[in-house]
DNA sequence: TATCATGTAACTTCATATGTTACATGATGG
DNA sequence: CCATCATGTAACATATGAAGTTACATGATA
């Protein structure tokens, strides 16, 4: 089954931008997550269409967030790419007129839904502010890690 | 996104096998699953693997079960179906050098993995004997429904 | 031995995320 | 005003994998 990566790949972009603190092209933002310019418009579009970000044309233009990060969840951000499919399973076909399939669907289904609430209050859960934070943590982390090598080094 | 329905489809079929009594034949199990008999063999070779059906040739062949289905949870249909995805969404990438995918990553991962484990569990909980009985449940509803119809035409 | 059924390989089909090309639109700086 | 830069978007190509189909081999039964 292929996944789709819409989710994490603008998650990946957005933190690029929040770090940037000026607007991020296109191009910048395609070649932070190794993918095509166009792509990275289709899936900022519908952001923008959320007033999650704004994007200006010309010189020095590009990406820039519109709303405090600490305010935007992972769950708005799914809700802007499109709301893929959670679940990656389903019914074989929805004919009602078959009992067997009721008892089927509704048993599947029942489960499906559970999940996919669950995964939208986890997603809900988490802002992007937390997420850059966390991201901040493993810099830090890196840097503190690259020090002791130098120091040990010496 | 396509959303793969083969265990929906097997378990159709099984309910169709418990209630047979007899071996069903893959042609049966296809028009009952409005699908094709190649690709119930090829679903049903799976659970036959996992010793959960078995098949035989030749005249009065067919697919029986092999098991008691009060001791074949939903759990073990989806292994052996494949196991399919569940969750529909990945990651863009798996560059462990890039600090940000690795934040986005496990920020996802985590969740991701979270509703996987809550989906099997709900899958273990329900045995094919349950679903059964659900199915058994309906029938006579409904044959009751039809009878008041009868009575109330009269 | 004819028939029935599974077993399986080797296709085709289909849906859809992703990738790519091409060109239009609009903003900025000279 | 015009060259440049950037987004906006249509149109098409590609890739993946489930599902559907055809063809034929294998084995069991009557």
């Amino acid at each position: 089954m292929i996944r789709d990566s819409r989710l994490s790949g603008v998650l990946h972009g957005l933190l690029h931008m929040i770090g940037a603190g000026e607007p991020v092209t296109s191009e910048q933002l395609a070649q932070a997550m190794a993918t095509n310019p166009v792509v990275v418009r289709r899936v900022m579009a519908g952001l923008r269409e959320q007033g999650l970000v704004r994007s200006e044309k010309g010189h020095g233009g590009g990406w820039t967030l519109a709303r405090d990060p600490a305010d935007i969840t992972l769950a708005d951000i799914y809700r802007a790419v499109g709301a893929p499919t959670i679940v990656a399973m389903g019914h074989r076909s929805e004919n009602p007129g078959c009992l067997v399939e009721q008892a089927v669907n509704d048993a599947l289904s029942g489960t499906f839904r559970e999940v996919e609430a669950i995964f939208l209050k986890r997603l809900g859960a988490v802002t992007l502010d937390a997420l850059a934070k966390d991201f901040k943590r493993r810099l830090a982390k890196h840097k503190q890690s690259l020090e002791d090598q130098i120091h040990a080094a010496k």
